[in-house]
DNA sequence: CGCACTATGAAACTCATC
DNA sequence: GATGAGTTTCATAGTGCG
């Protein structure tokens, strides 16, 4: 019984207390009481969410568990002094490790510190004198945005009489050492276009890797995977130094599958001027998951999610479903919501494999296991008694944060209404990335949409009260320009959509005309097709050079154009 | 022709273990 | 570090029917 909760994604404690007040039979209280649980306390615990708090700076998951026991949950000060210290003498100082949690269960054991304290890599003896001056500086310099590691070891090499000035130089010239190398390695590479106003290497490194032959290191994807932070775990990282040529004039904002092959994110990275992706899942933001790469220019600083709060599970999403949901399938979350749907054929088939077991209390175990393996490909809900089916378009629309209806009508086919929805946002993450330019831009602002779909990025815009003066939308589907144009009319927007049908329309000239005519560009955003790059395609993956995936240069072409036009005026 | 339906794996990841 | 089991994945091409 705990452990079916449990599955769902709730803490063992939580589930513990639950079914004592409301008993073990009764297991739809035991989950309302769960369920409102979860909607009014966080979804971490306080400890897992110190651990993320302090590993996301940079440190070591068993440097900040230690940091922890030394001084207790409570004096975040005190912790952090403790990990500076451990910095400050060289112990233990990998920044890579993150902590392994259950991808689905949010919350922590509260067993889980315990396998830390045995595997210390220093003792405690060996901080008895912390010099408070060296410390001061990791303080500082930590808050301009460089790595405790950089940091520490910059002040390693340089003595420790050096200023703040010369050691951020310091950092800087390793920085710009590593990249020339790479450089170097470079030119062996394909030819690419480069962006016209300068390639400056300047991302954050390790400075442990400046001994090591200067080969690039892959990008990796995160895990857990919330990026520079979500909703329920904000700002876990607090700052981020951009490369200059990043710097808009105008935002923009990329998007693409995170799951792509090997090195497409190195090359997408590369183009769009350097800027670190942000990997996010947004299982983080609704009840299906969606791991994208956001490649954007945007401050990080309070963001804000959408209002209302979307349905953070799939029991508060498809509440009707909860009746017939047996205690063996333990998703709290969808899978990712794709293009296409399960087949009649089997959902019958799953049907008469459950029926066959009809007498017994729980069907055996290689049953379980079929019917749980199609139900996870194929994203299948329960409906009735032994009856799973695919989502509903209405059921995608909402879990992926746009208005009932969206897509429905107009001539558009069911089977054109899954793939548009496969293809697009989930709008309550693109949102909250977005949140910041509310403030920045009270008056509205002018957007670029590139491949735009079925206008995740418009309505993420309007939900936030972001008002939209000229809209430029670009798509190649007849059938998904309708639906943005239907959308903007029934919105009633004040502002000027104009849609194009291919990106190949945007040339030198026409830009320019649209940027004199409205005052230039403030956002550009899309997410280019992903379908050579989906792991889903098992005709064409053929990476970021494949057929359509390749619209990736063209976004950068866009990009880049608007960029220097803007920066002449 | 439009539409619904169906069959079709592998790459790349995570996690545990040795 | 190496290995292996387990899991996830914004899809394409072909067929058949009205």
């Amino acid at each position: 019984m705990i452990d079916h909760f449990v599955g769902m994604g709730f803490s063992e404690e939580v589930v513990a207390k639950a079914i004592q007040e409301n008993g073990e039979q009764n297991t739809d209280l035991i989950l309302e009481a769960l369920l409102k649980h979860s909607a009014s306390s966080s979804a971490s615990s306080s400890k897992s969410k110190l651990i993320d708090h302090f590993v996301g700076m940079g440190f070591s998951v068993d440097m900040v568990a230690k940091a922890i026991q030394e001084n207790g949950e409570e004096n975040t000060d005190s912790i952090l002094e403790t990990l500076l210290t451990y910095s400050a003498l060289g112990q233990s100082p990998q920044a890579e490790q993150h902590i392994n949690s259950d991808q689905n269960s949010p919350e922590l054991d509260g067993s889980f510190l315990d396998g830390f304290s045995d595997t210390d890599s220093f003792e405690g003896e060996e901080i008895t004198n912390p010099d408070p001056d060296k410390e001061e500086k990791l303080v500082s310099l930590a808050s301009m945005g460089y790595s405790v590691q950089e940091a520490s070891i910059a002040m390693e090499r340089c003595g420790p009489n050096t200023s703040i000035a010369e050691l951020t130089d310091f950092i800087c010239a390793a920085q710009m050492a590593k990249a020339a190398d790479a450089l170097l390695a470079e030119i062996e590479d394909k030819p690419r276009p480069k962006p016209s106003n300068g390639y400056h290497k300047h991302k954050k490194r390790r400075m442990l890797d400046y001994e090591k032959p200067p080969i690039d290191e892959p990008i990796r994807l995160p895990n857990p995977m919330i990026g520079f932070g979500v909703p329920s775990n904000p700002d876990v990282i607090v700052h981020r130094s951009l490369p200059e040529a990043a710097a808009g004039p105008p935002y923009f904002y990329y998007e693409n599958v995170a799951l792509a092959p090997k090195g497409v994110w190195d090359t997408i990275s590369r183009f769009l001027y350097d800027v670190e992706p942000e990997f996010v899942d947004s299982k983080y933001f609704c009840a299906a998951a969606r791991k994208r790469g956001y490649v954007h220019n945007l401050p990080i600083e309070n963001r804000h999610h959408l209002v209302p709060l979307p349905p953070q599970n799939i029991y508060e999403a498809l509440p009707l479903s909860r009746k017939w949901w047996p205690s063996w399938d333990t998703r709290s979350h969808l899978n990712c919501l794709q293009t296409c749907i399960a087949s009649a054929k089997l959902t019958e088939r799953i049907r008469k494999a459950l029926e066959e077991c009809d007498g017994e209390p729980e069907p055996p175990h290689h049953v379980q296991k079929f019917v749980m393996d199609e139900c996870r490909k194929w994203n299948l809900v329960w409906v009735g008694r032994n009856k799973l089916a695919p989502l509903e378009p209405d059921e995608v629309e909402m879990l992926l944060g746009f208005p009932k209806n969206h897509t429905r009508g107009g001539g558009i086919s069911r089977t054109d209404r899954y793939k548009s929805l496969g293809n697009s946002f989930q709008v309550d993450t693109v949102a909250y990335h977005l949140s910041v330019l509310k403030e920045m831009y009270p008056d509205g602002i002018n957007v670029l949409s590139l491949f735009s779909g079925i206008g995740g990025a418009e309505v993420a815009l309007h939900r936030l009260g972001v008002r939209m003066k000229n809209v430029v939308s670009v798509d190649i589907s007849e059938v998904n320009r309708n639906i943005v144009r239907s959308w903007w009319e029934q919105t009633n927007q004040k502002g000027t959509l104009i849609d194009f049908a291919d990106v190949q329309q945007l040339d030198a000239n026409r830009i320019e005309q649209m940027i004199n005519a409205f005052g230039g560009f403030d956002l550009v955003i899309g997410g280019s097709p992903c379908n050579n790059l989906a792991g889903s395609n098992r005709h064409s993956r053929d990476g970021l050079e494949g057929k359509e995936s390749s619209l990736f240069y063209d976004y950068f072409r866009i990009l880049d154009l608007v960029k220097n036009m803007m920066q002449r005026n």
